[in-house]
This record gives structure tokens, sequence and C-alpha cells, in this order.
DNA sequence: CGCGAAACTGGAACGTGTTCCTATTATGGA
DNA sequence: TCCATAATAGGAACACGTTCCAGTTTCGCG
């Protein structure tokens, strides 16, 4: 059981690979943020990781797997930061589009990193499943808990996950166009919003 | 007026030139046809477009611009094939549905240049948006066609674009995570439908 | 503690997208 | 027809992702 995936936190023994693992997530955010994804360069990453870069590849097997971790490791930090706060709006619409705003102006408010996160995560193919998946449901739950606020698990019918992931598609190619300079935050903004109220309609 | 982009066809003068860029444009789809993506790499193209390299680069600034471009040629042929047919189906609904199974089947019969040209969608910047927003209008066109059969520019509302919008969106999100072999051809059907009913609701 | 296996380092090497340069050929106007 | 200019050919060179290897260090187990 190993192969073409990358090493996840579990399957790493010792504390020094722990911090190993760490100190190249950290390296390719900071890489990322500051460059975007031509940055994020595979030498760079393991200089400033302070790790050689047969090691790098040990962990990740390639830039895409690298990047898609990254980002599957800051989806889950905005998860946990939104997942205890309960989520303002009279309406499911309002409340999606609370969630979808926030987490947007949070991307938006790092062009660099969100270029590079959005890239990897177009470019990656079916090695990557597993990292993509992990991103894929946190969005799910992200949003289906913003249409129902009060009971976790109950109550979300198989509707409300196929709108989400609607959802979630209309949010992955808004991003797209705006990272790729195609379109404003502002239509992203608007684009996103009038999807969310064609689909749920209140 | 020239720089980035890549040179259209009206800007060619001679029809030798047209004929190398017909020719170039040929060498991309058969190399992506054969082997996707990977398989179109720029010194096959040039060689198998009987051009040097340089040429290549003349015609089209970047791999990705070349197919963009290519997949500009593709859709073009497909929506001239549809435009005149009538499209079958009495509800919105069935029609928009029609006519994505009708697309999405033809580009599931090429798996290597749907491949091909997705990824390319998907990687593009800014200095490709004319490129892409000849597809986006392409795409836009036959949803709202399929929506409103009879009347062509009457009765297309703002929200018969949105919609057309979003329709596109998840066409697109589909389409990656069919290309990287995220999900099925069924799955990425059903994923379709459901989201032309959610969104059309008849 | 001592040993074998696994992990890590440092760096060379390869493939492909991209750039650049020089020599040659086509083009269009006087 | 002849010339200036642009376009093309042919190919070297560079950048970065990826692979590979030889030597060294770390780790786990007896």
């Amino acid at each position: 059981m190993s192969t073409t995936n990358s090493l996840t936190v579990e399957e790493l023994g010792s504390a020094a690979q722990r911090d190993r693992r760490k100190r190249i997530l950290d390296a390719t955010i900071a890489l990322a943020t500051q460059g975007g994804f031509d940055a994020v360069q595979m030498r760079a990453v393991a200089e400033q990781a302070d790790v050689a870069l047969g090691t790098l590849y040990r962990y990740f097997p390639s830039k895409i797997h690298l990047l898609v971790s990254a980002l599957g490791r800051e989806f889950e930090r905005a998860e946990t930061t939104l997942r205890d706060k309960p989520i303002p709006g009279d309406t499911a619409s309002d409340r999606v589009i609370y969630v979808l705003r926030k987490t947007t102006r949070g991307l938006q408010g790092d062009p660099h990193l969100t270029e590079a996160l959005t890239r990897a995560f177009m470019f990656a193919d079916a090695s990557v499943q597993s990292e993509i998946h992990t991103v894929g449901m946190l969005l799910t739950r992200m949003l289906t808990r913003a249409m129902h606020p009060e009971q976790e698990h109950t109550e979300v019918t198989e509707d409300d996950v196929a709108i989400a992931r609607v959802i979630g598609d209309v949010w992955l190619s808004a991003l797209v166009g705006w990272v790729t300079g195609r379109t404003s935050a502002t239509e992203t903004a608007a684009h996103m919003e009038k999807a969310v109220h064609l689909l749920l309609r209140d």
C-alpha cells in the first residue's frame, strides 16, 4: 500500500517525518502565496523545506500531489474555523451565499495561493483522487450544513447533495475564471450568487 | 495588434499561411486524438505539420493557445452540425439534455482528444481570453437555443443566460472529472442531467 | 550495543515547453 | 526585374518537472 500516493500524516512514523512533511507543506504554501503556481518549483520547495529533492518526491510524488495536499490542509483549516460558529442568514440561500462569500473572500485575499491551488486541482488526474475526494467532501459538507443549519445529518436529502455539488461546480468554474484573469472578483461573486438563487430559489 | 495572441485566420494574408495554420491544427488534433495532452508535443506537432518549431510558435505562442484554438475549431464544427437540425424534446430540459448528451457523447468518443482539450482549457490564463470567449459563447448559444427552439434572439431572458452559464459550469466540471478519471461516463451524464432538472425543473 | 534496512542527501541526467539565433526562402512594391 | 523586408527552416540552448544513483545517516530490532 504505497506507490503513487502522497504520504499521509498517519502513515508517517516518526516525529521527524511528520515535521518534514509539515515543513514541505509550509514551504509550498509560502512559495505559492508569493508567486503562484509557477513559483512553486520543486527545487525551491525542497530547499526552503530543508529537504533533498528526492525526499520531497518520496513524500509527494508530483507537484500536483503536493499542491492538492496543501489545498486540502488549507481547506480543513477553513472548515474548522467555520464549523463551530452558527451561520447567519434567514434563508438557505442567504446562508450558502454567506459561506461562499466568506470562503471566496478568503481565497481572493491570497490571489497567488489561490491560483496555484486551483490550477493544481484542475490539472490533477486520477492518481490524486483521494486528495481531491477529501476536498470535495469538505466543500459539500460546508454547503449542506449551510442549507440545514440545525440538524447535522438528518434532513439532508439527495437533492441537497446534488445542489451542493452543482454549487461546488459553479464555484470551481468561477474560481478558475477569476484565477485565470477571465473574470473579475465582482463578476465571480455575482455569478455564484445568481446560481445559488436559481438553485435554491428563495 | 499582435504579440501574445494566436494568429487568427483573418490576419493571415497568403493562402500558404492559411494552409500552414490548418496543417498545424490538423496535426494537433491528430496527435491529441492518439495520445492526449502529453502526446501533443510541440516538436511533434511541428514535424507532423511540416513546419519549423519557431514557425509553430509564431502561429501559436504556447501549447495552451494551440490546444484551445483547436478546441475552438472543433466546437465550431459541432455547433454548425447542430445548428440546422431542430432539437427534439417537448420540454426545455429534455432539449438541453439532448444537446448535452449529444455533445458529450461526441467528446467521449474521442477520450484522448477530449482530455487534451479540456486540460488546455482548464490551464489557460488570461492570454487565451479571446479563444476561450469564443468557446463560451458557442456553448451558451447552443444551450439557450435548446431552451427556446423557435425564436432565435427574442425571449432569451437574463435568467436563461445565467442558467446556460451554470449548466456550462457543471458541464465543464463534469468533463474535468471524467477526463481526469475521477468519475465514469455514466456518473458524468447523471450528474449533468440532475443539474439540468434542478435548474429548469420540468 | 550492533546490525541490516529504510530514509535521506546531494547532485547528475533526461524530457519537453519555450526562447533565441543564423541562414535561407518567399513576398510585395518600385 | 530587383531589392528590402518579413517569414520560415533548422537547430542550439535554457528552465523546470521528474528520475535515478551513490554515499551517508537514522531507525528499529535482536
